[in-house]
DNA sequence: TTAAGTGCAAAGGCTTTGCAGCATA
DNA sequence: TATGCTGCAAAGCCTTTGCACTTAA
């Protein structure tokens, strides 16, 4: 596949080529976790020629403007997901590696409290919980670990 | 500096050498964080001969046998500090990279709550802020950003 | 023609590993 | 002698970069 635009598309300003659309529209479909060798196994299934050096150079793009977010799930390698328009956090599943979102307005009010005390101000939150999920809790006896 | 084995002294059932001495000394003195490359040249300063690899080495054993705790802020490399009675969580300042500690109850709650909630069983809690610290939202004009 | 994106291969960090030598018991 | 730790160098990941070619305006 060539570098082809599409109805000269773009993106803030940059050019919308066919390896972007297919990169962001994986990263999309992933539902959230995707780590960059994985959206490069996917994206050569659909574009043979596409090279590891465009995934690399469009994650940051995409990171750039905003349309990604990188998470650092206490793995090796990082992970990425279209950026939600309401802050989420990670939980990782020690035994399945299973990833799961969630939320809670206590957050907020944490972040509200530690401003407060620290006097920081804060402009990116990353909560990260490593544990057991509730099917792995179920599968080891309820043991609760 | 040979291997030499001070006093048969032990950490865990293994030999306390003078290279591990030294590296959990330093990891103290470092006052929280520090990664491994930081670590390998303080080290060098006063061991000549001491190698990276057993930097590593070390700082895995050291994690395995709860000495020392691995943190990812938000950087390339991992940080390591010695394990700390309470636990704690951290603020990277944007500016000035600064890296503090900081604790507040409401991370209990939040994590007891999460659980009741989601159904996990949290084995591990990571929160990662990044921001301005005081000295640099004062230094750039109190603009809060 | 010009500016920008791409593929390829090489290079760059950070970390791990194989191996021979040395230290302790 | 047996076990384990070390230094050294090589190899391993993940990620970035240089370069020539291609594309669209």
């Amino acid at each position: 596949m060539r570098n082809i635009r599409n109805h000269s598309n773009e993106i803030a300003g940059y050019p919308l080529t066919a390896q972007r659309r297919l990169l962001l529209q994986l990263i999309r479909d992933a539902a959230g976790h995707i780590d960059a060798k994985e959206l490069y196994r996917r994206a050569s299934s659909k574009d043979e020629s596409i090279s590891l050096a465009t995934v690399y150079r469009n994650l940051r793009l995409f990171q750039e403007l905003g349309l990604v977010e990188e998470r650092r799930l206490g793995q090796l390698s990082h992970h990425y997901e279209i950026r939600h328009p309401a802050e989420h956090q990670h939980f990782v599943c020690r035994d399945c590696g299973k990833v799961i979102e969630f939320q809670n307005p206590l957050i907020d009010k944490l972040v509200g409290t530690v401003q407060d005390e620290q006097g920081f101000s804060v402009t990116r939150t990353e909560l990260y919980f490593e544990g057991y999920c509730p099917e792995c809790r179920t599968a080891n006896g309820e043991s609760g670990r």
